[in-house]
DNA sequence: ATCAGACTGTCAACTCCTTTACACTTGGCA
DNA sequence: TGCCAAGTGTAAAGGAGTTGACAGTCTGAT
C-alpha cells in the first residue's frame, strides 16, 4: 500500500492545513489501484470524497446515449478531483476514468469538511483552488467562441504540456495520449484534428508517435498560437 | 443611493454569515449605477472585489481583436460576481458589462476575506457555490461536445428562464435579449442560430418578439429538450 | 516471433454553419 | 410625426468539419 502522508502533504487543496491535521486525516484516507481505463466512478453516484491522484492521470468524462465520450479534464499526479466534496449531498455530475494505471487517494467528504471547520486557516487555499478552477473552465468555453480550432487545440496541448511538468523544469513534455482523445476534448473528430494536427507538426511545434505526444518547447507552442488571432 | 443591508442579506455567497458580520460589511459597501451596455470593468485590471447585482442584469463577457464578442453568463438580481474575490492579487479574468441599466454593489475583496477570517463559518457556503458554478460552466462544455445545436441552444434558453424567475413562481419567463446576444453565448451567428430557433418556436415552446425572448413552459421546453439527446 | 487489437493516415460525399448581402420591421427620440 | 438606429428574416455561395470506409502501422501479449 502507499503511505498517505506525503500525498497528503502536496496536495495543494490542503497547502492550507497544518500539519496536526494532515496527521488527523492520513489514517482515514484510503488508497485505490485502478488499471488504464477503468470506470473509477460514474456520473450521478452519491458520494462525497476528494480524491487525490497518486499515481498515474485520470480523466474526467461523461458519454451520451449513442457512445460518444466527452474528456473534460485530464489531470495529472498529485492533483484533485472529486466535484461535490464541498456540496454534500449533491449527486456526482461527473465521471472519472483511469488514464493510465493509477493509484488515487480518498478522503471521506464529512471528515475533509469537519476538519476544515477546526482548521479555518485551509478554507482560503481551497476557494482560491476551486476559483482558479472555475476560470480555466471559462477560458476554454471563451476560447470555443473567439478563437479558431487550431488556436484551440494548441492551447489544449499546452495546457496539457504545463500541467504534465509543473513539477519539472520546463522543457519538452511528453505524455501518453491518442488523437481520438484529443478529438473527444475539442468535441470533434478523430479525422478533424487530424487535419490541423498536421499543420501544427509541419512546423516542429509537436511531435506525434504512436500514442504519445510530445510538445518540443512549450514556449514556441504558446509564441505560435498567440500569432495566430 | 441604495441600502446595503437588505442586498447584503439576500446574497447567497454571504448567507453563512452571521447577522453582525453583515453590519460590519454594509459600511463598506459601495453602490454604483450604470447604463444599458456600459462597461463595469475589462479583463485584466487589478481589482479584487465582490460584486452583487442589486438592479438589473450582468453580462460577463470579453471580446477579441476582431471584435467578436463572446457572453459567458447573464447575471441577474441577486446574483454576485468577481472572479478574483478569493484570489487576492490575481487580474480580473473576464470583462463585466451593464446588460441593463443596472446598479452594482461592491465589496472591498480585503475587507470581505478577512472577514470570513473572523467568521469562518461563511466559509463552507462560498466553497459550495463556487463548486456549483464550475460544474454549470463543465456541463456546458459538456453539452458543446455530446448534444446538437438545437440542444443546446434549448438549454441555454431554459437556464436563462430557471435563473430569471428564480425568485417568482415557475410560470412563464420573459426578458430582454436579442438574437445577436443568444448567438454570442453559443459562439455562432444570428443567421445560424435562426434557423434553429425557428424550430423550436414552431412548436411554442420559445416566443420571440422585438429584442424578447419568452418562454411560457420552462417544464414543456425542458422535456422537449431531453428528447432530442 | 508473431498476431490481434489498437492507433493512425487519407479520401470523397455530405451536412451544417458562416459569410455576405439586402430588404424589412420595430421602437425611441427629436 | 417622421426619422434613424437597432433588431430581424431570408437566401446564395463558400468553407470547415463530419461521416463512413478502408488500408497501413505500431505495440503488447501469448
Amino acid at each position: 500500500m502507499i503511505e498517505p502522508l506525503p500525498i497528503l502533504r502536496s496536495c495543494p487543496l490542503l497547502a492550507g492545513l497544518p500539519e496536526e491535521a494532515l496527521h488527523e486525516l492520513a489514517p482515514l484516507a484510503r488508497g485505490q489501484h485502478y488499471k488504464g481505463d477503468e470506470v473509477i466512478y460514474l456520473p450521478g453516484s452519491m458520494q462525497s470524497q476528494l480524491s487525490i491522484v497518486a499515481e498515474g492521470r485520470v480523466r474526467i468524462c461523461s458519454s451520451n446515449a449513442r457512445g460518444r465520450e466527452a474528456t473534460l479534464a485530464i489531470l495529472d499526479t498529485g492533483t484533485w478531483f472529486g466535484d461535490t466534496v464541498f456540496s454534500p449531498g449533491a449527486p456526482r455530475v461527473f465521471g472519472a476514468t483511469a488514464h493510465d494505471d493509477c493509484t488515487v487517494l480518498d478522503l471521506p467528504g464529512t471528515a475533509l469538511r469537519s476538519l476544515l471547520q477546526r482548521y479555518p486557516q485551509g478554507y482560503p487555499v481551497a476557494l482560491d483552488l476551486v476559483s482558479r478552477r472555475l476560470w480555466s473552465v471559462m477560458s476554454i468555453l471563451q476560447d470555443d467562441v473567439l478563437r479558431g480550432t487550431e488556436a484551440r487545440i494548441g492551447r489544449r496541448l499546452l495546457y496539457l504540456a504545463q500541467m504534465h511538468n509543473a513539477s519539472e523544469d520546463k522543457g519538452a513534455a511528453s505524455f501518453r495520449l491518442t488523437r481520438e482523445l484529443i478529438a473527444n476534448m475539442m468535441g470533434m473528430t478523430r479525422q478533424g484534428v487530424h487535419r490541423v494536427l498536421k499543420n501544427i507538426e509541419a512546423q516542429g511545434l509537436v511531435e506525434f508517435a504512436y500514442g504519445r505526444v510530445t510538445v518540443p518547447d512549450p514556449a514556441r507552442l504558446q509564441a505560435y498560437i498567440e500569432t495566430l488571432d
